[in-house]
DNA sequence: ATGATATGATACCAATAGGTTTCGCGTCAA
DNA sequence: TTGACGCGAAACCTATTGGTATCATATCAT
């Protein structure tokens, strides 16, 4: 409830190769967006554009210190794809297993379909 | 080279929900479009072209039988995730350490600006 | 051979995304 | 107090996205 309108999520949030960029230079220290902005080929407006939605996906904070804005990570929503990662660790984390899966699908199938 | 024009990577091919959907579905078995299209409140033709992005990334592979194309997941490219994923790691593994990271920073610069 | 089925290709559409330029406003320095 | 600075907001543009309906083709069943 504290934070209406999140339009963006993380996933589509992390979609974007500035913004994985962003994440990036911010983890490093906390930075106003002049600064930030001086790291990509694009023009600030757009690179500000690119905090807000990392912000409305909960991966930046903001601080205002005079006229700058200071964005800073915030890596906690990382977790919810973390989460999600984890369910298909086991098609990987052992190849074999999987293959195994599929070879044994395959026999079941032959044997009722084709 | 073996596969050219990877217009979509996996990071753009899970931001959508749908497809996020789809690897889910298809971690559990093989299974062919009008049956996955069943699962959706969309065309099949609509299905049809998240299963091509899939494809794109890499995250299924599809094999014709008889008239049906079915498709299933290869979760392989998902590792990349995960390898970006890691680095962000020592940012919530214990959520102290980042404090007296910011804690620190701040002290330096409040010191030397403000 | 004929018709139903499974699918991909294509053309099309509205909404969103990613970028720009311009503007206004608060803050800092002279 | 008057500029310059740092920033967000707004209007705008083009390309991409996510969806549709329609069509062509290959395969299967009769």
């Amino acid at each position: 409830m504290s934070q209406a309108a999140a339009k963006h999520d993380v996933y589509q949030a992390i979609a974007d190769p500035t913004r994985r960029k962003l994440l990036g230079l911010l983890s490093d220290k906390e930075m106003p967006v002049k600064e930030i902005s001086g790291h990509f080929p694009m023009t600030r407006t757009a690179v500000s554009k690119h905090l807000r939605i990392l912000g409305e996906a909960g991966l930046v904070q903001e601080r205002k210190v005079g006229r700058e804005t200071r964005y800073r990570l915030d890596a906690e929503p990382l977790k919810e794809l973390k989460d999600w990662l984890a369910y298909f660790d086991r098609f990987w984390e052992n190849k074999l297993s999987m293959l195994k899966h599929y070879v044994e699908e395959e026999e079941v199938r032959s044997y009722k379909e084709e």
